[in-house]
RNA sequence: GGCGAUGUAGCUCAGCUGGUUAGAGCGAACGACUCAUAAUCGUUAGGUCCGCGGUUCAAGUCCGCGCAUCGCCA
């Protein structure tokens, strides 16, 4: 590979999500390798930038609208800014831009784009007759039909045979830049990755690609972005949401023709040839320079190697996994199963195995029993390395290299590969603890300086560990570091040694990854086996965060856990300092509690119950570790406890004697 | 029908330009250890590298044919 090498600027973008529907686990994969991408060049000094957006005109959108008795920009409002883009906050997902095809700045780069490739004489207007699918959005081919078992043709996955249509549409001069692709294509062997999907386009451009419709009438499809130049037709799908990519830098006034020859596309082998064959063309027709590589991803298929479908029943829901697993977890998972090439079997038992020897086994032990050490052997202050024999300078060796090979890899989009190097890693650490017996050297004065080296060895392999591994579980990896005394701290994913300073005082923490242990076999997906075993911080609140919960359900009541799941419950009590009611909710007051020295704002929903005076001064039972989570814009920061029964009578769960803030409750 | 990919230990997969006893992870069995999240570490799997034929001193690794699965195209 010789990719961008002499600028330091990095692009990449995702595809931008048709918001017509909710998103699955497929725009999930994607979001995240691209994420990974984006995050280990960052992390290599790159100057990144990682757009994605949605996709929102076109008919099947005015018509999900009409059937939701909303109008369509209300539709894709919603889907956009809470389906989609909320789900990628949650998934930590780093974009630096996200465009919206019906915001004010894309409709005029669009606009723009369209003159100057019409006034170039490449697109003309023109009839066409032909079999129409609604469903595909598209004319289809007599020989693209299927005859159902009822006797009628249709467009497979349609419901409704295809309509004929005749229409006047614009057309682009797609086939006038079909030599100069090929020729591209075939002298730029990494231009698609990977090769596979090449050969794919080389075969489609084998045979002439002929012209391109971009536009509709307006007066069948009203939701879209206006011709400049014929204001009763509307930009089809291409020269619209492709466009989305180079949006951001026109906006921001610095101009597509900069940018675009740098771009990364991340993309599902679903969409390839609009982006192997119709985007090239429309960039080189608008004077624009060709994008650098397209990334290609296969499918996530169900844990049985079937394809998902929501008619099989077997599709994952994100927001589901995201409920029931850290976020991390669910990352690392997804990318260390899944390669580029070939579809990749996922699901929560290919999940749970992964999380439980890779990251809890494997990475978070590894981190528990040097932590550990540290602090029973040396009082929990990292000493610092004496002499180190082979193997440490083995284990050095191996760190200093890790950072280069990893980025090799991560270049040749090998992400599963990148990971495993840096687990292997982990696990020969695990392996030098074991020949290093450190629990044996702690037994005589006469090996002190042994364990010194053996114990800093440790935790610095764990720091290189954590750096390596954080563009695929970044929150995980800075958790790690706080945990050895490094919170805060950055690293450039590049070769060093030694780097964490002796005499660092190694706090330690929670187990940085729980098990979701489960004893009996298969359960169903989806039912309560564990809102109890969610771990601080990176896990959910399944319940609303700040709702007066009278301990639990019946059902989760019967359910029984063990002494460990309840431990990862940080029940505290905290005095309540100030409360008021909540502006525009007649439900909720915002309470600020202290707890110890410190100070929480907690949002409860006890309202009708109590005038918010009457609680100042009063200790109540917080739940200290629960993820933070927004109410009518206010971060609630924990949960406080009461007891309701059937009548709805209510009261707040407190003690007799007057114990400080801050006590533990268990 | 055409083009292409894949087919390696129970499972998931590495094996670049052909070369000593074919590898990893998971699972399983046995053992060790105790710092650790019932974790970790070690040993163990005797696998026709889909089948057949060929090239070669030598082939999972190249060629041909066949079978199976998958993808793209028509």
């Amino acid at each position: 590979m010789s990719d961008s090498k002499q600028s330091n600027e990095f692009f990449i973008t995702t595809a931008i999500d048709y918001a017509n529907g909710e998103p699955h686990i497929g725009h999930v994969y994607e979001k995240i390798l691209g994420d990974a991408i984006a995050r280990y060049q960052r992390l290599a000094g790159r100057d990144v930038t990682f757009v994605m957006g949605t996709d929102e005109h076109g008919e099947k959108i005015s018509k999900a609208a009409a059937k939701a008795g909303v109008t369509p920009q209300e539709l894709v409002d919603d889907l956009s800014d809470r389906a989609f883009r909320g789900l990628w906050d949650r998934l930590d997902i780093s974009y630096d831009a996200f465009i919206r095809t019906t915001s004010q700045r894309h409709k005029k780069f669009v606009q723009g784009v369209l003159q100057r490739v019409y006034d170039a004489g490449d697109i003309y207007f023109a009839e066409y007759e032909g079999l129409y699918s609604v469903g595909a959005e598209r004319y289809v081919t007599d020989k693209e039909l299927v005859e159902g078992a009822d006797g009628v043709r249709r467009y497979p996955g349609d419901r409704d045979a295809p309509e004929l249509r005749r229409e006047a549409n614009y057309f682009f001069k797609m086939e006038k830049y079909q030599d100069w692709l090929l020729d591209t294509l075939r002298a730029n062997p990494t231009l698609i990755q990977p090769a596979g999907y090449r050969n794919e386009v080389l075969e489609m451009l084998s045979e002439p690609i002929g012209p391109l419709s971009i536009s509709r009438p307006k007066s069948r499809v009203p939701w879209g972005i206006e011709l400049p130049w014929d204001a009763d037709h509307v930009t089809y799908v291409w020269f619209d949401a492709l466009l989305s990519y180079l949006t951001p830098f026109v906006a921001s006034g610095r101009g597509a023709e900069t940018v675009s020859g740098l771009a990364w596309h991340v993309i599902g082998k679903d969409i390839l040839k609009p982006h192997a064959v119709f985007w090239p063309t429309m960039l080189r027709a608008a004077g624009l320079p060709l994008y650098r590589k397209l990334v290609v991803h296969s499918h996530i298929l169900a844990e049985d190697g079937r394809k998902m479908g929501k008619s099989l029943g077997n599709a994952i829901d994100p927001q589901q996994l995201v409920n029931d697993f850290p976020v991390d977890a669910i990352r690392y998972t997804l990318l260390r199963e899944a390669s580029l090439g070939a579809d990749s079997p996922y699901g929560e038992g290919i999940l749970v195995s992964r999380l439980n020897s890779d990251l809890a086994n494997d990475l978070g032990n590894l981190l528990s029993r040097t932590v550990s050490m540290i602090h029973k052997y040396r009082g929990g202050v990292l000493p610092a390395a004496h002499e180190p024999n082979e193997r440490e300078r083995e284990i050095e060796a191996a760190a200093l290299a890790l950072p280069g090979q990893i980025l090799g890899l991560v270049d040749d989009l090998k992400i599963n590969m990148a990971i495993e190097a840096a687990m292997n890693f982990v696990r020969d650490l695990n392996r030098y603890i074991a020949e290093s017996a450190p629990w044996n050297l702690a037994k005589s004065e006469d090996t002190a300086r042994r364990l010194d080296t053996v114990l800093y060895t440790a935790a610095e392999g764990l720091r290189v560990a954590s750096v390596c591994l954080e563009a695929v579980i970044p929150s995980k990896a800075r958790e790690l570091r706080a945990q050895l005394g490094l919170g805060g701290q950055t690293y450039a994913l590049a070769g060093a040694w030694g780097l964490i300073p002796a005499g660092t005082r190694v706090p330690g923490g929670p187990i940085l990854f729980p098990k979701p242990e489960q004893e009996a076999g298969k359960e169903k997906p989806g039912k309560p086996q564990q809102p109890i075993q969610k771990e601080k911080k990176v896990v959910s609140a399944v319940a609303e965060p700040a709702a007066p919960v009278a301990s639990a359900t019946p059902a989760e009541t019967e359910a029984l856990i063990s002494i460990d799941d309840f431990a990862r419950i940080d029940l505290r009590v905290a005095e309540v300092i100030a409360c008021e009611a909540v502006a525009k909710a007649d439900k909720l007051l915002k309470l600020t509690v202290k707890l110890g020295q410190e100070t929480r704002t907690v949002v409860s929903g006890i309202r009708k119950w109590y005038e918010p005076e009457a609680l100042v001064g009063r200790k109540v039972i917080l739940v200290a570790n629960l993820r933070p989570a927004k109410l009518r814009g206010i971060e609630s920061q924990g949960m406080i406890l009461a007891a309701e029964d059937d009548a709805g009578n209510l009261d707040l769960v407190g003690l007799t004697q007057d114990l400080p803030s801050g006590t533990k409750v268990r």
